[in-house]
DNA sequence: AAGTCTTATATGGCATAGCGATATATTATT
DNA sequence: AATAATATATCGCTATGCCATATAAGACTT
């Protein structure tokens, strides 16, 4: 596998936080980029706010690592809007980065003093 | 449409979570780089791994932001050392980015499906 | 019909954070 | 004498995220 898995914040991780939002909220159905950020906003009760020229760029860059997978849909009365889904190969990058993310958490956690957060 | 009072990611979060670490590890005792860089590793079980050019720039930038404060100190046996303590400013800022990192640590875990892990 | 809002995708250019690599200097260990 | 560990420092690179801007189409307002 090109990525490794253990890396000062592991690399990954800082990443991984957006990363991590996007698999998560392709797993269950397929999205449009446009859906994911509101969705983010929505869901995180404005607390996070994905920017377009941050979110898309990031969606092209699992596409292509193969981790999702995009479908031009058009329908009558909308805009064409561009749904992706997640792979196989997705599915374990994000059971591995929900422990990454855990892990991650509890070590901050245990280092400034707030492991019952 | 209300301003969004928190940039994508928060901003400060992303630099954040290195800075939080820092500000806790020097709030209850002043410390040196290499000191900070040790105990991040330690306590995280080597989760989490400082690389120095990382870290002595950000204590750097800081130290110019008035949130720490550093020393020389010069002993015999011993390399000179750096010793960095939290200012009162730093305190303010310190208690503010662990209000960040929780609700951040909340936010992502609700978007990720992750509250019941 | 014109104007604005919301939806929806796209990208150039900039700022900055983190890191590999490398450097220096002192003390401790082999 | 050689190597490791401690301790600080910085160059140059890459990646990330953002602002600003662009395009395009439907919905709502006047």
């Amino acid at each position: 596998m090109p990525y490794k898995t253990s890396q000062m914040l592991d690399r990954e991780l800082k990443k991984g936080s957006a990363e991590l939002l996007i698999l998560s909220l392709v797993e269950d159905q397929p999205r449009h980029g446009y859906d994911i950020g509101s969705l983010i906003e929505q869901r995180s009760k404005g607390a996070l706010r994905f920017n377009v020229a941050s979110l898309y760029p990031l969606l092209y860059r699992l596409e292509k690592r193969g981790w999702i997978q995009g479908r031009w849909v058009e329908k009558a009365g909308q805009r064409r809007r561009r749904y992706y889904r997640l792979t196989a190969e997705g599915k374990k990058v994000l059971a591995a980065q929900r422990d990454s993310w855990r892990e991650f958490v509890e070590a901050i956690n245990r280092i400034t003093g707030l492991e019952h957060a």
